[in-house]
DNA sequence: TGTACATCAGTGAACGCGCGTTCACTGATGTAC
DNA sequence: TGTACATCAGTGAACGCGCGTTCACTGATGTAC
């Protein structure tokens, strides 16, 4: 006992089991579980510590949830800079997006997940850090689209207008393609196809649009 | 202590006790919980009953859940059938969708609330019997937009296809009018306008579609 | 209409269990000199 | 490079609590005759 114990803190350099608990923590919640359900007393088990050795890395298990929130959002902001640094044609643009979605999804399951899952979830705590998060998100996607030549003219509030249609579009098709059993390709290729088409369908709008309504 | 009980069996009639359970759940799960997180001894406190009478009427907490489930949409469905009778112009019905839709959630919150929460949440039973009825609302559209005049010649891949799209963006936007304070009404007005302007938008590109991208 | 009986809905004691949190502790790692 | 010491990360016993579920029960309500 004593031996292993010993062992385990041996092989952990310091400041990793903090990391190793937020990791095991989107990995569980990535499952049958909500954040709601996760008992501390689980999560250590599952690390390997003891449950009191949680009481070293976070005062509690809200503060667990707002480190899973920020780890989430790092891998969301990843797509908005990779999109950002594309300047290609817009029929270009949509295809990239997509593919950028698709391609952070699968290296990043469980954060996407996690912020489907608490974004209207039990613990008021994860899910206002949240929200404050993609509403942070939803102004930077507006900044962006205000630099795209066809969107020059627009006003603010018709361009936050859009860009809350386009990301809840994206998040609503993220949450199916995360949903596609992961050895699934057919299926997945036919989710990506659809939210291609709904970013086209938008985008085919835009043109038209008159403010003011 | 057999007073009070005795009476307040008298005062229920037969098969409410159900309805009460299923209703004071939902409201329950309308705060900062989450059906995961809802214990059956703290449900049946509130409705005033022994923890072993809940047995009386469900066999397990999932069975509830998907009672839950029912309940909550038969308040969305009515929305699609009030739009259904509505056959007036496209400008028209963007006012009326918007305007059903803000009916059916003040008159309904709790059941908008528990969709929108347990549609990622962590009971599968919960989970996946919320996503069969979405997809059969979305079914239920897309026929429904087939006998729309300028929609007539698209296919049934493309009604899909953009049934899931004004779908996803009515859901995300019942949900933000959900998360309003009650009592915020210029708040709740400029979430409704972003709302008509979504379906608007969309609306305005279809004609410009062009099918098989 | 009255009576006998079945069914239904609630009771309350009891169980074993996993939970979060406290506490004083230990020993390995990192740092100052 | 060696030593003394602080800090850090993990231990394990203990607590009181709320949980789901079992069981045998009671008495009010509904039904058949």
């Amino acid at each position: 006992m004593s031996t292993r114990s010993s062992k385990s803190r041996r092989i952990a350099r310091r400041g990793d089991t903090r990391q190793i608990l937020i990791d095991k923590a989107l990995a569980m919640l990535d499952g049958d579980k909500s954040f709601d359900g996760l008992s501390l007393r689980e999560l250590t088990r599952e690390v390997g510590i003891v449950p009191t050795g949680f009481y070293r890395h976070f005062p509690d298990m809200d503060a667990l949830g707002l480190a899973l929130v920020d780890e989430a959002f790092r891998a969301l902001r990843k797509i908005l800079e990779d999109v950002r640094e594309d300047t290609r044609s817009t029929d270009r643009l949509v295809t990239s997006v997509v593919k950028s979605l698709v391609r952070h999804i699968r290296a990043n399951r469980a954060g996407f997940a996690f912020i489907a899952s608490e974004r209207f979830g039990g613990s008021a705590v994860v899910r206002n850090a949240i929200r404050r998060e993609l509403r942070l998100v939803q102004t930077e996607l507006a900044v962006d689209l205000a630099r795209l030549p066809y969107l020059k003219e627009w006003n603010t509030a018709d361009l936050h207008m859009i860009a809350s249609l386009l990301l809840n579009a994206m998040v609503a098709n993220a949450i199916d393609i995360l949903d596609v059993d992961t050895h699934d390709r057919e299926g997945e290729a036919a989710l990506m196809k659809r939210a291609e088409q709904h970013l086209r369908l938008i985008l085919l709008g835009v043109p038209q649009w008159k403010t003011d309504h």
